[in-house]
DNA sequence: CTTGAGTAGTAAAAGGTTTTACTTCGCTTA
DNA sequence: TAAGCGAAGTAAAACCTTTTACTACTCAAG
């Protein structure tokens, strides 16, 4: 690479005769000092040399870089996933929409076991940090409770540490589901649950019981299978779920990717949705739309929920707002994979 | 929030007695003129206070950021594209490899008319961009023909512009793919091809087109539809193949993409996949594999792709290449979604 | 004719690092 | 005993902005 000349602020000071500070001030728009010959005069060099300011000296000089990291879990592909997808895209507008940037960061065992969480802080790589998929394993989010490092966790929260989050109401989306399989018939259902390592997994389950149970029905304990969020964790607790009541006629996935392998599966052992089994996921992926069938499934608001959780960031990274604590509300989105139980017999 | 005091060299250097520049040298390891001793005394107190330097001093010093701009196009929802994504996450895993960051950036209107992808570079914000899903139209990528400011392109090349490429071997892609479909015993077949702005999808229909000519068939021009890469396009796409020829027997698209839009179709009209109608796609996408029935696809090794772009990248970023112009080979990936034609009658 | 208040502008410091070009000192060697 | 050299280190400049704390000047009021 060659090197192109820099054209600093000096160069302009220099041909339009103004001094540095002159040159900032007009820059900065803070020129109710400067009479609008000199501005004049500054801004047409400006203009004639191209000039930009250097984002690292002026970060430098205000310890800001106006970027924000984004944090997705160890995952071979992290980024190829469409949920973690969707909620950088959503953060991504938002960020833009203020003048960040977005960092790519990667929770991998050395970006932890090396402390790197906090040297993109304390070396003035990034103003704040947004987490997506962290779970109760990673303690060492503890170092964030002293609130001088602001960051954000999306779609779960920590049991006993006080840590900014914003996040769906996944009780809620538990209860949906049951409620809308009861009221297709359905009472031999079955669960597959996100990784229970996460918080909002939970809340998930909880709910979803306690609606069968309010209806009179119970959820047995083999009846609830945890499918890791994976397609393939989907998979594996379909075949496992239907080996233990081959009479199951509905399964709850904890989200869509594990719906989407529960439906590869069934399919594969000749069980045809919705007629013989219904299936409903969670998260409302663009793929739910163009599965075979068409998903229902829980719709958790992924984009709205990604760019308010930015907004939120940067309220604290700009001291707007000290905590953040804020669940949102989810809702069915009813497809064609879910349908009233076969008739016996 | 609140302020940290930042630790600097300034500190280091009071504490231990030593002057910043003994300090400089003992951390950047180009200490061979400094006594074990000295060098001791320095870094106990490194380790005491907690010392990180400070990128953004640093960068302004060395005129790098140590970032890579990773730019998408624009699409409501880039970053959660499959496609996209995996290119991403390979490139993520090639940049921290050599502790470069990833910054995420979008070719909206703004970034292109403002100028933005000039300003990146010149205010010092990255050191290089690598460019996914650029077209012919994208004029203002002439700007980087000079070579001054690193940048690659990712699976595409522009037709008279001189720029750095690493790209699949689209026609291949599209020669396995008829050669395979011939070999099952088809030849009414349609094609769903990319945006016709994207030179590598030019590439895969004439690919496809010559392996049929050469076995003696032909291509009509009815028998190709843009499918624009979305499932939308591919689902339009397939409806519109089969209104203009009722008896095809298999359609061949540009991406994964497009082939499960119009296996959604398909399926939907009634159509069985494979038994009435194969389908075949191209990139060998994670979800081609959960498709129903699994997709058989042409793989573009995109991870593959992702990472060497990096490197590549890198190597122009740090001077060791001048350019870049790189084809990698694609294979068959053979699943259910292909079968020999129904049996006419 | 002096004081005070604007107005238009500037020099210098600060922000944190790296690099260049020295200095100082003790020891060999001729 | 002077010249030369290597070892260990340092002061100051450079990188590019922004901000603080001035200065110099004009004009109006008393």
């Amino acid at each position: 690479m060659q090197k192109r000349k820099h054209i600093t602020i000096r160069d302009i000071a220099r041909e339009s005769g103004a001094s540095l500070t002159t040159v900032s001030l007009v820059l900065n728009k803070r020129d109710s000092r400067i009479s609008s010959a000199t501005r004049k005069r500054v801004l047409d060099v400006v203009d004639r040399l191209g000039y930009r300011p250097s984002r690292l000296a002026q970060g430098l000089q205000a310890r800001r870089s106006h970027i924000i990291a984004i944090l997705v879990p160890e995952l071979r592909n992290a980024f190829a996933d469409a949920y973690v997808g969707e909620l950088i895209s959503a953060a991504y507008e938002c960020a833009a929409k203020s003048q960040y940037k977005l960092l790519l960061e990667m929770a991998d065992p050395d970006f932890i076991a090396r402390g790197q969480y906090r040297e993109l802080f304390d070396r003035h790589f990034v103003d704040g940090m947004l987490c997506i998929g962290v779970t109760s394993r990673d303690s060492y989010l503890a170092d964030f409770e002293d609130g001088l490092r602001p960051m954000l966790i999306i779609n779960n929260y920590i049991d006993g540490l006080d840590l900014n989050y914003v996040r769906c109401d996944y009780e809620a989306a538990g209860r949906l589901a049951a409620e809308y399989l009861l009221s297709l018939g359905h009472h031999r259902i079955g669960l597959i649950r996100g990784a229970v390592e996460v918080r909002t997994s939970h809340d998930l389950c909880h709910g979803f019981e306690m609606a069968l149970n309010a209806a009179g029905h119970s959820l047995p304990e083999s009846m609830v299978v945890d499918g890791k969020y994976t397609e393939e964790g989907g998979a594996d607790a379909a075949r496992l779920l239907l080996k233990r009541d081959p009479k199951l006629t509905a399964i709850f996935a904890g989200n869509d990717k594990m719906a989407i392998g529960a439906m590869a599966t069934l399919t594969h052992l000749g069980r045809h949705i919705p007629d013989d089994l219904s299936v409903i996921g969670c998260d409302d992926l663009r793929q739910a739309a163009y599965c075979i069938p068409p998903l229902t499934t829980i719709q958790t608001p992924l984009h709205d929920l990604g760019y308010h959780a930015c907004e939120c960031l940067l309220d604290l990274v700009e001291g707007r707002r000290r905590s953040v604590r804020e669940t949102r509300p989810v809702r069915l989105i009813a497809r064609e994979s879910a349908a009233p139980p076969p008739k016996p017999g």
